[in-house]
RNA sequence: GGGGACUUGGCGGAACCGGUAGACGCAAGCGACUUAAAAUCGCUCGGAGCAAUCCGUCCGGGUUCGAGUCCCGGAGUCCCCACCA
């Protein structure tokens, strides 16, 4: 019999259903609609396993769904802007434009030989003039609501790429591309105002029940809203200049007020400013304190330091109580207020800070169980559960309780009120970059910074760069920012800064929904398909991608450009595709292909190909060119075939979990592949229709029907394991009822049975579906034939295998009815000679039958 | 320091609501076919034991007729955040 040739079927079928158009998606409202997404690859130029595995989840959904009757819109973009490119233009002398784009095409080859049901025609990139032409004109649209703005602030800047990072972007205080540790600068910067959606973009993770628990909760974190007060010291003596309403700060802590034993300020904070202006021992302290890193390490064994500038402030509570105002290391400008009250005794960081310069602790929350008199704080503050002491109105109550007694009072007093504060920072969005989304502004040195009217757009790249030294090319070519104001007419220059390659990705989802549309946004086609249902992709954009695709959704619902407040109302994390990792004794790295697996019962060695050198076997990490773990997906597909490939990367692990890539596995892929092949090859064509059943034939169309039903709820709960686990084993039942010798109604039951066979493989290995599909008669292609529909009746077992336990121990097993009434079962049970055997000598007090 | 997840054979994993632990695949062993090998097919495959049977889901407790699953305590691994007031 001749092996399945994938060579031949493949790409043959991959044509029809590019001639048939099987997977434009179409506007009808008459169906349910169902948009999926995996998140779209940046273009480095070589497709990996990585890719494999996330498009291949994302096109099972995709044509499962489209099976089961939905409107499906799957699509294929490009991330296309960034660093990478100009890299390469300054290593190699390449254009970034030209790069990029033969980069795209050679993906976008190797990915349409997956075999996806994507919808080409809507294909973009984001570095094609028609989108990022329409990302400006979203950029002005966000700019008239207030949401854009620009203002001087102190950056994070990436030495190496010489470019502008978001928070988001520092990594134990080193670039998240570079790795280079990140110095602060004062540069004038355009943010967006992600921080007016704080509250929003927390209290509607609440929605997000299609998201992993895991993300919600870090984007929460990341958020990080904090409920408090903020008020303000009146300053003992005269207050300084610019402090006439007192010292601002944000506590979450107001009922420990009467613990407090000293003020601290940030470095940075104007009035330490002051202070280092008057005293050069101040200014050599906050020198001190800029010097810190902000290291995991450095965070860890950093002494908590601290200046007293002699300046007193009052308590609130008590005039007549004092507090010294000190400089302190740890306290962060861009939090809060950036000044706090310290309270020892009941935060860890305090009460360093006191002992080191003898401060007092004074303890105003009693555990539960502790004598008033006796409690003392040692050098670890109490920050447990209690009852306020010690602090007058607020005496007897508990923590919650008195914190809101000391705002209600704070605001009585008019110096203070309740306040939320956010660890979320504004998004600073210019990149100083030439490769890049130009932003739309100009400059004029009549009118300042002008928006460009839309009239004006798209602002196009000049494709002459000039990438030779490192810095921003945009802003050394010669003519391209020399413009006209739109405002007086006068001579202006450009913004050269771009924008960040994630607001490219913050809307993209939203434009695949009419990709060609005169606005950024096609209204009527993104109230058809938003929100993106099932949005597919890795655990690494669980904060940055993520939250900033948020932000711009609600930001364009505002607008009245989106009609959804959320663009993902499903969001799956996948794993990643591992490797072996291979070493030679001198500690270089090894490729899988240059190694040999020597098996000795359960010990596995490994060695050189060419030499039969000892090679250590690693642990299976994440595919990676420095530690030489890859296999290109190319060379699997020339071997086995697209769907072999697919099938592996589907079938061994949960999607959510890590997969491990191996030989052995592909290759058991690729059994499944030639088994599923024979069976329909050995099935007589046009068997016909008998009427009648014999034990073999109810057996299979049971199995059959049960089948369906199993394969239908793991792609539904994302347990493809699951699910292709079914697949082997009725696989295994229809060759222990072959056609060869089959009764009349088995080989009606058999072709029942593969005609379900064929649709239930589509979503994993399509291209051998429809080969299948075709062999047992089907209509049409596979691709669009539907999904086959069980019987319930079927998939329930009529004779029940039950197992029986005696004093909680399984002691046998009995077979009844399904159905079987308790009684029933238990006189079955009663009557086994088995069971009978062990109840000898025992008293019955109890029966308990869990039914069927 | 804060938050989260995970831990089941030689390996990846299955067990959905507390009800037959180890489905399915991989690896391995034995056999068939073959001059031989590959491929393919059949059987075995958690541990101990001839067997009856006993033990077994990271460790220690608990709840329950019954626990991989629920509760309490502990260990290990991984991830995220972090001088955040």
């Amino acid at each position: 019999m001749a092996r399945y040739n994938p060579k031949e079927t493949e790409p043959k079928w991959r044509k029809a259903w590019a001639d048939a158009d099987a997977f434009r998606a179409v506007i009808d409202p008459s169906k349910p609609k169902y948009y999926v997404l995996e998140m779209f690859p940046y273009p480095s130029g070589r497709l990996h396993m990585g890719h494999v595995r996330n498009y291949a989840l994302g096109d099972v959904i995709a044509r499962f769904k489209r099976a089961r009757g939905f409107s499906v819109l799957h699509p294929m973009g490009w991330d296309a802007f960034g660093l990478p490119a100009e890299n390469a233009a300054m290593e190699r002398g390449v254009n970034p434009k030209a790069w990029t784009y033969d980069n795209i095409a050679r993906m976008r080859s190797e990915l349409k030989e997956l075999g996806l049901s994507i919808d080409w025609s809507r294909e973009f990139a984001t570095c094609d003039l028609a989108y990022y032409g329409q990302q400006q004109a979203l950029f002005l649209d966000l700019y008239a609501r207030g949401l854009v703005y620009r203002r001087e602030g102190m950056v994070n800047w990436d030495p190496v790429d010489q470019t502008v990072l978001a928070n988001e972007q520092v990594v134990d205080g080193r670039g998240w591309r570079s790795g280079a540790v990140v110095e602060k600068r004062k540069l004038n910067q355009w943010f967006f105002r992600i921080t007016d959606y704080a509250d929003q973009l927390t209290d509607d993770l609440e929605t997000l029940e299609r998201w992993p628990e895991k993300v919600r909760v870090m984007q929460e974190n990341w958020i990080g809203r904090s409920k408090g007060l903020t008020f303000s010291f009146a300053f003992a003596g005269e207050a300084p200049a610019g402090f006439d309403s007192g010292l601002e700060v944000y506590t979450t802590r107001p009922d420990t007020l009467f613990g407090a034993s000293f003020v601290a300020i940030a470095a940075d904070h104007p009035l330490a400013q002051q202070a280092a202006a008057k005293d050069p021992k101040a200014a050599a302290f906050i020198e001190e304190c800029r010097k810190g890193g902000a290291s995991q390490a450095e965070i860890d064994t950093a002494e908590k330091l601290g200046f007293d500038t002699g300046i007193k402030v009052k308590h609130p509570f008590d005039p007549s109580w004092e507090l010294p105002v000190w400089i302190a290391n740890f306290v962060l400008m861009d939090y809060g207020a950036g000044a706090l009250f310290g309270c020892p005794a009941h935060d860890q960081r305090d009460i360093d800070f006191a002992r080191k310069y003898g401060l007092p602790v004074v303890p105003v929350v009693l555990p539960p169980g502790e004598d008033p008199k006796t409690f003392s704080v040692g050098d670890e503050a109490y920050t447990g559960p209690g009852v306020i002491y010690h602090s007058q109105f607020l005496d007897g109550l508990d923590i919650e309780t008195a914190k809101a007694a000391a705002i209600a009072r704070m605001e009585e007093l008019g110096q203070g009120e309740g306040a939320t504060v956010f660890r979320l920072r504004d998004w600073g969005v210019a990149r100083q970059r030439a490769w890049g989304c130009p932003i739309p502004v100009v400059h004029c040195d009549k009118d300042g910074v002008v928006p460009l009217p839309k009239a004006a757009l798209p602002v196009a790249l000049p494709d002459d760069l000039e990438f030779g030294k490192p810095g921003n090319a945009l802003a050394r070519h010669p003519t391209w920012k020399h413009t006209t104001c739109p405002a007086c007419g006068g001579p202006a220059t450009r913004e050269v800064d771009t924008l960040d390659t994630f607001v490219d990705s913050s809307w993209y989802f939203a434009r695949f929904t009419n990709p060609d549309f005169a606005t950024p946004i096609d209204k009527a086609a993104a109230d058809y398909w938003m929100p993106v249902d099932q949005y597919i992709g890795g655990i690494e954009h669980a904060v940055l991608h993520l939250l900033y695709a948020r932000f711009v959704t609600k930001a364009l619902a505002d607008d009245g450009q989106l009609s959804v407040r959320e663009p993902f109302a499903g969001l799956f994390t996948q794993g990643m595709v591992t490797h072996e990792t291979y070493r030679r004794q001198s500690g270089e790295w090894v490729e899988p292909k240059d190694v040999e697996i020597v098996v000795e019962g359960n010990s596995r060695r490994a060695k050189l190909v060419e030499n039969g050198a000892e090679v250590t076997i690693g642990d299976a990490e994440k595919m990676s060119k420095s530690k030489k773990n890859t296999v290109a997906p190319e060379e699997i597909f020339d071997v086995y075939g697209v769907d072999a490939a697919r099938f592996f990367v589907l079938s061994d692990s949960p999607p959510e979990r890590d997969t491990q890539w191996s030989q052995a596995g592909v290759l058991g892929a690729w059994r499944f592949v030639n088994r599923v092949w024979e069976e329909f090859e050995s099935q007589p064509p046009g068997a016909a229709s008998a009427a009648g059943d014999d034990e073999a034939a109810t057996a299979v169309r049971r199995a059959t029907h049960k089948l369906i039903k199993q394969v239908t709820e793991a792609i539904d709960t994302f347990r493809f394991n699951s699910g292709i686990a079914r697949l082997y084993e009725f696989l295994n039942l229809l060759k222990a009822n072959p056609a060869a010798d089959a009764s009349p109604a088995l080989l009606t039951a058999r072709q029942e049975a593969l005609s379900a066979f064929a649709r239930l493989i589509a979503p994993f290995t399509p291209h051998l579906a429809e080969e299948c599909w075709v062999r047992v008669g089907g209509q049409g292609m596979a691709a669009v034939a539907g999904w086959p529909a069980f019987d319930p009746a079927l998939t329930e077992d009529a004779v029940r295998v039950l197992p029986v336990q005696v004093n909680g121990k399984r002691r046998g097993e009995i077979s009844a009815p399904a159905g079987a009434s308790a009684a029933d079962v238990e006189k079955i049970v009663l009557d086994d000679p088995e069971i009978a055997r062990r109840l000898e000598g025992l008293t019955i007090r109890k029966v308990i039958v869990v039914p069927d």
